[in-house]
RNA sequence: GCCCUAGUGGCGGAAUGGUAGACGCGGCAGACUCAAAAUCUGCUUUCGGCAACGAAGUGGGGGUUCGAGUCCCUCCUGGGGCACCA
């Protein structure tokens, strides 16, 4: 018996996995189908983080046990490959990223075949590919037709730093998801998608998936949905109107002035009015300046100016009321004007008490002139509103707001248009052309792809204009529908672009007539099982249910929604407990983990190291008792006797952990699965020699977390064909149950002692037992129990005093 | 401020309302060895005690229950998300 030589077994398997090729998918096959699916990775140059394995290993895990249990499974991996990251890198190298991605791609692959993931290679996409991104081209031209898709004029996030647009939901806190520098305001045209459109749909149909609650809640979060009224306020100096968002309609009596954004175009229309211009204007230009950062700040003082001649009139009580412009109201969000009712809200309250502005109680049950009451009440100084609780108020006001075409329910969402533009050269090119007399036009699907030129300097531009506007040969063409002089969109699309449909690519990754076939689409959606990070809740998870959706409306996809379930696994930290960064230089490599220990303790290990949920940080004390339990699989070869007849024991132990190991994986409980084999094998090695077959049996219980090994194992004990095409095995009830079982003997709930009784003793028994303890009799001190409450081969608690 | 999440030995973590600490790491003692590594055996929540045993114990405080790490209320702390969204 020789030490487990782990290089040269892994490669071993590897190389014959390669050409055998047992964990292709076939999308025909008759068999139930399983798509499994994890987050394709954008191939940096620093190569794979520990992090992805995780993720990886688990499907992989999923997908091993369910091919044994005769599944036909989809397990594909892939590149997204475009973004600003490949771009970055390019710039500061000096290489095109072209080559840079195809290096870093060829890494990435190296890295995932030296872990053994049990992917269909020859299934593998990448979002650079051409063959690829005509389709995404040719879908972004699918949201044209249904009107998603229009290029306007609005007010987008620039990043100076990254040089680029940013899409709402990459803007953290006000500054770039990339960098962290802040994010500025400007106006630009730019492509959007009307996200917005699907936004209740978005939101309802979470309910007909199963994903787990912490996304939902999130996703809910961010297309914030909020019921309440329009309400219509009429100008006292004209007739020009004014519609407010609110969802208090009911404390419509306690509006006692009025706030405009300083963006907000009817400022422009009643300067003639506005008889202290220069304080408006001076106000407006210094909001303008600010950063998302210092507006958002919630704790700083509010700011505002009167426009001064201007009121409006509360439609609710007929009286005139000021109107104000602060930043404190924002132009992106319901129609940047509000009815402040500070006796009611916290931020109105803020602002009139700052500019001393009439604070009125319309709801008892709290003071207003100390702080706004936000709870619920009865309505108070408020008409016909009198009496009533707040739910009803809302609801008669509504009634009467319709009733005198002054307002009307309306919903809103926090949830904006997704900028689709970047003014960036590693991307897709938006195959759009503009024609001074046709306006926008699609490109004609024959010509698609519309590949994304090559280029001397790729590098941004400081104004902000697109790299590839440098190319005017390639920019000037001519219109698909009149033949007249035309040009190119220079913007290309965001990295989000074509993660949003990879999926599907998976299942027809050569079909160069469509991007799949449809029959297979049919058979093969949704995803079975999806995994990734909780990062991508609001924006890859949700971009990628909106596409779907849109397609899905244009009848291209089965459907409503891309994944049947979705699951999260939480981040690996450095030894320290510390996110792992370069900076601080507690980063983990996998080559140098697989190098040291093998493919087989990384992959256990990481299954194995906590909870999958939970962030976990790295250990390179447990990983050595990965490595030592996986030795002492390997050791129990030593103890193979094939003409010894197995121990009761044994017996036990392997079905056991069939039952256990099985049940685990499917909770996604994998730590305590693979607790389940250490039990196993602990119990294995107690005796001097171990049947083939248990052996054999556990192998394939082993073999989706060490399947390298487990194949190894399984050849040396002569058994034919490969593990993991073997059958997951059943375990018999019979063994799993003991013939006597230890409960806990408590008297007043206190644990006194352990009694060993046979298994599924009468009650009587278990008691008569229990109160012969010497332990219990010394708790009783003499006393006579008042109550025995006995729960059968559980436990025994008896109740005196 | 709002919405999620978590808080258990020296450490990672186990526990369908029923013997808290499985499994692993680390530590201690021993075996093997000239020696070391590797391997194997035993012990290892804390406090008191030679021991038998006793007491305390799952972030704090209340509650429900024969019985609470688990359920309810409340507070504290960490992690994540959203945030002047009317």
């Amino acid at each position: 018996m020789s030490d487990y030589n782990f290089q040269e077994i892994e490669a071993k398997w590897q190389d014959l996995w390669e050409k055998q090729k047992p964990f292709a998918c076939d999308v025909l096959s008759d068999k139930k189908k399983m798509f499994l699916l994890v987050e394709f990775p954008y191939p940096s140059a620093q190569g794979l983080h520990v992090g992805h394995p995780r993720s990886y290993t688990a499907l992989d895990v999923i997908a091993r046990k369910r091919r044994m249990e005769n599944y036909e499974v989809m397990y594909g991996m892939g590149w997204d490959a475009f973004g600003l990251s490949a771009e970055v890198y390019a710039v500061r190298t000096g290489i095109h990223p072209r080559i840079t991605t195809r290096e870093n791609i060829n890494n990435f692959r190296r890295q995932m075949k030296s872990i053994g993931f049990s992917f269909d290679w020859d299934r593998e996409i990448d979002t650079t590919d051409p063959h690829y991104y005509k389709w995404t081209q040719w879908m972004f031209l699918q949201m044209v037709k249904q009107g998603l898709a229009y290029k306007g004029p609005t007010q987008i996030n620039y990043c100076p730093n990254c040089k680029t647009t940013l899409a709402n939901e990459e803007v953290i806190n006000g500054g770039c998801e990339r960098c962290h520098g802040p994010v500025e305001k400007r106006i630009k045209e730019q492509w959007m998608l009307k996200i917005t459109q699907y936004a209740d749909r978005l939101a309802q149909e979470l309910d007909t998936v199963n994903y787990i609650s912490p996304v939902v809640d999130q996703q809910r979060n961010w297309i914030g949905r909020s019921e309440g009224a329009e309400i219509t306020f009429t100008l006292k100096e004209n007739n020009a109107s004014i519609t407010v968002f609110t969802t208090r309609p009911d404390t419509i009596f306690g509006a006692s002035y009025m706030v405009l954004a300083p963006e907000h175009s009817l400022v422009d229309t009643l300067r003639p009015k506005i008889s202290n211009w220069d304080a408006v204007e001076a106000y407006r230009l210094a909001a303008k300046q600010k950063t998302d950062i210092d507006r958002s700040d919630v704790t700083k003082e509010k700011t505002g100016v009167p426009l001064e001649g201007i009121s409006v009139i509360n439609p609710a009580t007929n009286a005139p009321i000021p109107v104000w412009i602060s930043d404190y109201v924002m132009m992106g969000y319901g129609s940047g004007a509000i009815m402040a009712v500070p006796g009611h809200d916290d931020r109105d309250w803020a602002f009139a008490k700052k500019f001393h502005l009439p604070i009125l109680d319309v709801i008892s049950g709290g003071n207003v002139q100390e702080s706004a009451y936000t709870g619920d009440g009865v309505l108070v100084n408020s008409g016909f509103l009198n009496g009533l609780n707040v739910t009803d108020a809302k609801a008669r006001m509504i009634e009467w707001l319709q009733k005198h075409d002054m307002g009307s329910a309306k919903i809103n969402y926090k949830l904006r248009d997704w900028i689709f533009s970047r003014q960036r050269y590693w991307g897709e090119p938006i195959p759009m052309v503009l024609c001074q007399a046709c306006g926008w036009v699609p490109l004609p699907d024959d010509q698609l792809p519309l590949v994304l030129p090559e280029l001397e300097d790729y590098r941004p531009t400081d104004d902000g204009s697109a790299p590839l506007a440098k190319l005017t040969d390639w920019v000037k063409t001519t219109c698909p529908c009149c033949q007249g002089p035309a040009e190119r969109e220079t913007d290309t699309m965001p990295q989000w672009a074509g993660s949003c449909w990879y999926f599907m690519r998976y299942l027809d990754p050569k079909n160069d007539q469509a991007f799949c076939d449809p029959k297979i689409l049919e058979k093969w959606l949704p995803v079975d099982w999806y995994n990734g990070g909780m990062e991508h809740t609001t924006l890859h998870l949700l971009y990628s249910r909106f596409w779907y959706k849109a397609l899905a409306d244009a009848g291209i996809v089965p459907g409503i929604e891309p994944y049947g379930r979705r699951t999260s696994h939480g981040m690996i930290l450095g030894t320290d407990n510390e996110k792992m960064s370069k900076s601080r230089g507690n980063v983990v490599n996998p080559d140098s983990v697989v190098e040291a220990y093998g493919a087989d303790v990384f992959r256990t290990y990481e299954m194995f190291m906590g909870d999958f949920d939970k962030t976990a940080p790295w250990s390179d004390g447990t990983i050595n008792g990965v490595a030592r339990f996986l030795r002492k699989v390997w050791a129990l070869l030593e103890k193979i006797d094939s003409s010894a007849p197995p121990s009761i024991e044994q017996e036990k132990a392997l079905h056991r952990a069939i039952h256990d190991v099985g049940e685990r994986i499917e909770r996604m409980k994998f730590n305590t699965a693979v607790s389940a084999l250490m039990e196993c094998i602990n119990a294995f090695a107690q005796a001097d020699s171990l049947p083939p077959s248990l052996l054999g049996d556990f192998c394939k219980l082993l073999s989706p977390f060490a399947p390298h090994m487990a194949e190894e194992i399984w050849q040396q004990l002569g058994n034919q064909g490969l593990v993991c095409q073997q059958s997951w095995p059943t375990y018999d009830s019979a063994l799993l149950v003991d013939d006597s079982v230890t409960i806990g003997v408590q008297v007043n709930g206190k644990l006194r002692a352990t009694i060993t009784i046979s298994k599924g003793a009468s009650n009587l028994e278990a008691e008569a037992a229990a109160l012969a303890e010497e332990g219990v009799k010394r708790a009783l001190e003499g006393k006579t129990p008042r109550k025995v409450i006995v729960v059968p081969d559980r436990i025994v608690n008896i109740v005196v005093g």
